[in-house]
DNA sequence: CGCCCCCTGCTGGCTTTAATCTCAACTG
DNA sequence: CAGTTGAGATTAAAGCCAGCAGGGGGCG
């Protein structure tokens, strides 16, 4: 009887008991009990084995399964068992090949709800997680922390852009804060610089007639490393005195020999009749098709801008325009290429009323479109330029800012032909002005040709999430120009590990691309 | 009432796997 | 010198699992 009035309390909805503290309501006394233990930190369920404690009895008796090593569950088709019961249930779906979260955007399937949302990233783009000693983002954290791990941790505190040697991770760390928005990677050959390696040697090759790779001891030079170190075997062995590689036979078995087995040159050039066994020797051959016709490899070009977080609180707001890429040696890779531009923005946590930006891109029709759809990923991402952009640049209500555009940022995302007549499209939208209460009900999207409603129905929900990037996908257009009102300060990304590209700012508002550091708080 | 048990949805972290990059060596 | 290849290193993304919070039912 006692129980079936409390049962009842399902239906009515009725909720007497209110926490005092978060205003929380529960329809049972026992239930407030416990959530209380979430404000004062109670945790009277204690265990005996390691320092594990819980608010309740349950998550302990589950916890106790861990050293015990008990797995009631088990499943009837494989020696599989778990240690509770909705761990089955998704081992289960294994067999039955069941996988309810479908990516709306890709094929991808996955058996449990938040695979399926991490998933989702990398179709935003969004690289939240940022290496504090280099340029590394990287979408999922734990990929940053095996990055630290490998490349920042140990002995190896070299710092990636100079002959600094630090003896921890706080002096690398502290030392790396002085390389910020800097391009300490100079081309020997011109005036390029960027800010990795990686870059500059893809920058490199646009010197195809130099030889860079210089014996200190003759004068014999080469374009390739090897050769460079095959002649000073040769010639200078004397002089080499450290090295003895011997390598390890480790039986494994990489996805290249599985190839190799399954066919013959699988590979073929689209440009010539070469057809090559690995994948990455494709790479390199057309990397000679390359250096002939001035264009670069397919990869996706990505240039992410993004804003410095700590700085922004009260940054007042800037009209500016950027543009994105466009040195002329750079340019004819976008013929080939894709163009990827990430425009983050970070709301500040101490404002509450989140006023959205809203962008839109306009597609003039790629040039070169690829002509084999079907060799591209399935999920299409890459074909027509679509999606998306930037989001809810904050409007503190009380910032200082520069005039009365604060109250309306607008974006400005074009797509231009650099084809003799070609047109310029471009689209501009006006964000919805400023002071509402609810961030979420201010976001104005809106399409234009080539943009599908899918892809805006995706941006929303990164956005109900929280997501402060969104990303910009373009197909064969030869740039793209960035303009915004929103933005306060910048700093550029582009060392991302494919090409990278300069931003180069438009003369009129040059205090966009100041190192953020430089901009005082 | 107060405790126990169980379930579900969600989060965040660690582990594993597969793809890709890079280097070095070798060849014609 | 371009093309190949082997193999280790690194990265991107999926797999999986423990924990937390909420919520329902059983029962002394
Ligand atoms: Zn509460
Ligand atoms: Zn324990
Ligand atoms: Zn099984
Ligand atoms: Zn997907
Ligand atoms: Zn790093």
């Amino acid at each position: 009887m006692k129980d079936m009035e409390r049962h009842l309390k399902i239906h009515t909805g009725d909720k007497p008991h209110k926490c005092e503290v978060c205003g929380k309501c529960f329809s049972r006394k026992d239930k407030l009990k416990t959530h209380m233990r979430c404000h004062t930190g109670v945790k009277p369920y204690k265990c005996k084995t390691c320092d594990y404690a819980a608010a309740d009895s349950s998550s302990l008796n589950k916890h106790l399964r861990i050293h015990s090593d008990e797995r009631p569950f088990k499943c009837q088709i494989c020696p599989y068992a778990s240690r509770n019961s909705s761990q089955l249930t998704v081992h289960l779906r294994s067999h039955t090949g069941d996988a309810p979260f479908q990516c709306w955007l890709c094929s991808a399937k996955f058996k449990i709800s938040s695979d399926l949302k991490r998933h989702m990233r990398v179709h935003s783009g969004e690289k939240p997680f940022k290496c504090e000693f280099c340029n590394v983002r990287c979408t999922m954290k734990g990929n940053l922390k095996s990055h630290i791990r490998i490349k920042h941790s140990g002995n190896n505190f070299k710092c990636p852009h100079c002959d600094f040697l630090g003896d921890s991770k706080s002096t690398l760390r502290k030392h790396s804060r002085l390389h910020q928005s800097e391009h300490p990677e100079k081309c020997p050959e011109c005036s390029y610089s960027c800010s990795s390696k990686a870059a500059l040697r893809v920058h490199e090759r646009i010197h195809c007639t130099e030889r860079p790779f210089k014996c200190n001891y003759c004068s014999f030079d080469t374009k390739q490393p090897s050769n460079l170190s095959k002649h000073m075997k040769k010639f200078h062995a004397d002089m080499l005195k450290t090295e003895a590689p011997e390598r390890k036979d480790t039986g494994r078995q990489s996805s290249r020999q599985v190839t190799k087995l399954d066919a013959k040159k699988t590979f073929h050039c689209d440009i010539c009749e070469a057809s090559f066994m690995r994948e990455d020797s494709l790479r390199s051959h057309k990397r000679q098709h390359s250096e002939y016709h001035d264009s670069k490899n397919s990869d996706v070009t990505v240039v992410q801008l993004h804003l410095d977080a700590s700085k922004q609180p009260a940054a007042p707001l800037t009209v500016g325009h950027l543009q994105v890429p466009l040195q002329s040696s750079q340019v004819s890779q976008f013929s080939e290429g894709r163009v990827k531009i990430i425009v983050g923005h970070q709301v500040p946590q101490t404002n509450t009323i989140v006023q959205a930006a809203a962008a839109a891109v306009n597609i003039v029709p790629p040039t070169l479109v690829a002509q084999t759809p079907e060799e591209l990923p399935g999920n299409g991402r890459l074909q027509i330029l679509r999606q998306v952009s930037l989001i809810a640049p904050p409007q503190p209500s009380g910032c200082p800012g520069e005039a009365g555009t604060l109250s309306q940022p607008t974006v400005l995302l074009t797509t231009h032909e650099q084809a003799a007549g070609a047109t310029l499209q471009q689209t501009l939208i006006p964000t919805t002005p400023a002071g509402t209460q609810e961030g979420t009900g201010n976001q104005t999207f809106i399409a234009s040709s080539g943009i599908t409603c899918s892809d805006f129905e995706g941006l929303n929900a990164l956005i109900q999430e929280g997501t402060a990037e969104v990303t910009v996908v373009s197909d064969g257009g030869q740039s793209i120009a960035v303009a915004t009102t929103a933005p306060p300060i910048f700093s550029s990304q582009q060392e991302l590990p494919k090409q990278t590209y300069s931003i180069i700012h438009g003369a009129a508002h040059p205090a966009l691309l100041c190192p953020a550091d430089s901009i005082p708080d």
